[in-house]
DNA sequence: GTCTATAGAAAGATAGAC
DNA sequence: GTCTATCTTTCTATAGAC
């Protein structure tokens, strides 16, 4: 076991991407610290010597979410302004998405997010801004104010769809619930509203 | 004590009410029946003499929302079609609603439903079904198909809406967030687009 | 039906060896 | 840095008195 700063960092990034795919499933309390460093190969014991607690991990993970979900930026290479946004909100808004291992957490852990601390609620804030930042700079209506509004209220329903789309226990209301969001999503950022 | 059928129904009741109360500000994994009942002014040991588990109370208490809810009858009272569903659209996407001891389920426990057992995700499903199908009926666009449609569309943005409102750490973005929200839902509903 | 007491399991965090 | 072992707390569920 070497004992070097890259084996460090390579520990630290399994446990980042394990917790991150268990949380997703399970949300926060129904994942051990245990769990998550089993499934990173590791030890409890280990856990402490890379985050100060349960919390901190599951913060650290959330804002790691953009950098780490490596399909998001090969999914858009390329891509700018109109045909961007057409295939966020395809692809967001897809079963496709809902099947990943790693979604989007702010749809799978937005309940979890609001029942933790402040810390953890600051960091969910920072991936929502991140969401609606990208979404409102590519996309192409004509006034400014209205166009801000209008990017948070189609990531809300993004977000909605998913989040409550994976709770339904029917998965073809899941499947209409998920295409009448896309193509109301289209429609609005298509500006023809 | 009396051990009549009416006491006993009572106690059901103000067990349910403590239960949706203390699950919608704390999620599932993080009241112990012990908080439920103590909330209610019984102790632990009376619980099991009025339902099978813990997932069994959760399942029970959030199928009897729209039941225990007075607020949204005496709010909707009277009111019939447009009006109804703009009134609709304003309650559920107002800080008034993310600040009641019980707002709607569906955005307050999405997340946990979503991680938990069959029978909760059926429960939450059919509480979905009621709203979306209300919310169908009493709205006015002209096609059928498509009404149905834009209907899930603008629940998923409410929702979404009130659970992102509800996890994020500003309180002046959930203001904005709301707002944009109420304003887009209103253009979808009033068939302008 | 409701109470007190408790069995039994699980989990967060720490200690100390290597 | 990672391991095994353990302390301590918390919780679900049950047992038995009234």
């Amino acid at each position: 076991m070497p004992l070097t700063k890259e084996h460090k960092q390579k520990s630290r990034e399994k446990i980042l991407i394990s917790a991150l795919a268990l949380f997703s499933k399970r949300g926060f309390d129904r994942v051990s610290i245990n769990d998550v460093m089993q499934h990173a190969g590791l030890t409890r014991g280990a856990f402490y010597a890379h985050f100060e607690s349960k919390e901190d991990l599951y913060a650290q993970a959330i804002s790691n979410w953009p950098e780490q979900s490596g399909i998001v930026k090969e999914y858009f290479k390329g891509l700018r302004g109109k045909e961007f946004v057409a295939k966020a909100i395809n692809g967001y808004l897809s079963r496709n998405h809902l099947n990943q291992a790693i979604p989007c957490p702010l749809a799978s852990l937005v309940t979890d997010v609001a029942n933790n601390n402040e810390k953890i609620r600051e960091v969910y804030t920072d991936v929502y801004n991140k969401l609606v930042t990208v979404m409102n700079k590519e996309s192409t209506l004509s006034e400014s104010k209205k166009n801000d509004d209008m990017m948070m209220a189609v990531t809300a329903m993004m977000v909605g769809g998913v989040a409550v789309g994976r709770a339904l226990v029917d998965p073809d209301l899941t499947d209409r619930l998920l295409e009448s969001c896309r193509s109301v999503a289209h429609l609005l950022v298509e500006g023809e509203a």
